[in-house]
DNA sequence: GTCTTTATGGCAGTATCCTGTCGTATGGAC
DNA sequence: GTCCATACGACAGGATACTGCCATAAAGAC
């Protein structure tokens, strides 16, 4: 029949607001980053190494990125001053990405920002609402990764 | 002070769940579109056509991205033969672009891929939470684009 | 009617992310 | 030790999105 099921509709609802929302939240982003040259991108590599240095490899998994994404936005955050590479104790090739003072001061003023944008804008709604949201996004996107894989190289889902 | 709020930290959550999900539906997307030679980006411009004949611009406003984006994928679209360009009686320069034949044939196809797709994803979860973070995820998104407007051309929320 | 504002598409350039391919480093099997 | 699978970075090229700028069409003010 290939009928639409009540949970397959509500799952395609969110995928347009998800669509929509992540071109919105980018926007966000930036505009928040601007006034100390920073994008979007940038700012969440920045984020992620903030945590610990890292390698470029590692970065990407976290963010859910491909290598070469990170790859390119960690050579530019690193010609700007705002990481450096350093030598890895356990892998020669696989330099880590740390931080610089100059970088977690820029990081520091984004996130002073970011606190105030978002309790602005989550202070519109409801908290456990918001809550449901979250782990209904995490529930999915561990089932699309789940569905990936099984699907994998030998996919038979054809029509 | 600075704090997080707890509705601030959960619409946080929400932020880094959308980034992550928003590339997995893309994949998602591009593998259903695939076999007819698709990618989720014109997928989407097919889908918004197949509502009726519309201009760049209506198709792009819908879609929450900028013209260009659109008249890109609308050009290749129409290279392909999966829609057209037909003239618009109100108005002389905004051509309406159109499904052909061969386009409608093409969305059916994904369609019925997509609805398996969406009701095997979806039917792993509960039908209320689905419902709910759909509400959430819309009412985010006019929160931002309101907030957008409210700071906009005279912005005076720096730090 | 004329003027101004707004909307639209065209063109050019940029940012972000992807894939494919290659050479090399690492780590475990043997 | 040697071999092989895996991981990582480098390079090249492409897809998708954005912005800025311009000319023209449409719509409303007058």
């Amino acid at each position: 029949m290939d009928k639409w099921t009540a949970e397959g509709d509500a799952f395609g609802k969110i995928i347009l607001e998800v669509f929509r929302l992540n071109g919105r939240l980018i926007d966000a982003g930036d505009g928040i980053a601007a006034p100390v040259g920073q994008t979007s991108a940038r700012w969440q590599v920045l984020g992620v190494v903030s945590g610990g240095p890292a390698s470029v490899a590692q970065v990407a998994r976290a963010m859910g990125l491909a290598r070469q994404s990170v790859q390119r936005t960690a050579d530019l955050l690193a010609a700007d001053g705002l990481v450096r590479y350093a030598d890895n104790p356990h892998h020669r090739r696989a330099k880590l990405v740390m931080m610089t003072p100059k970088g977690q001061q820029t990081l520091d003023y984004i996130g002073r920002r970011q606190v105030r944008w978002a309790n602005r804008i989550g202070g519109g709604h409801d908290l456990e609402q918001l809550r449901t949201a979250a782990a209904v996004l995490r529930q999915l996107r561990e089932s699309l990764e789940q569905d990936e894989q099984d699907s994998g190289p030998s996919a038979s889902s054809d029509v």
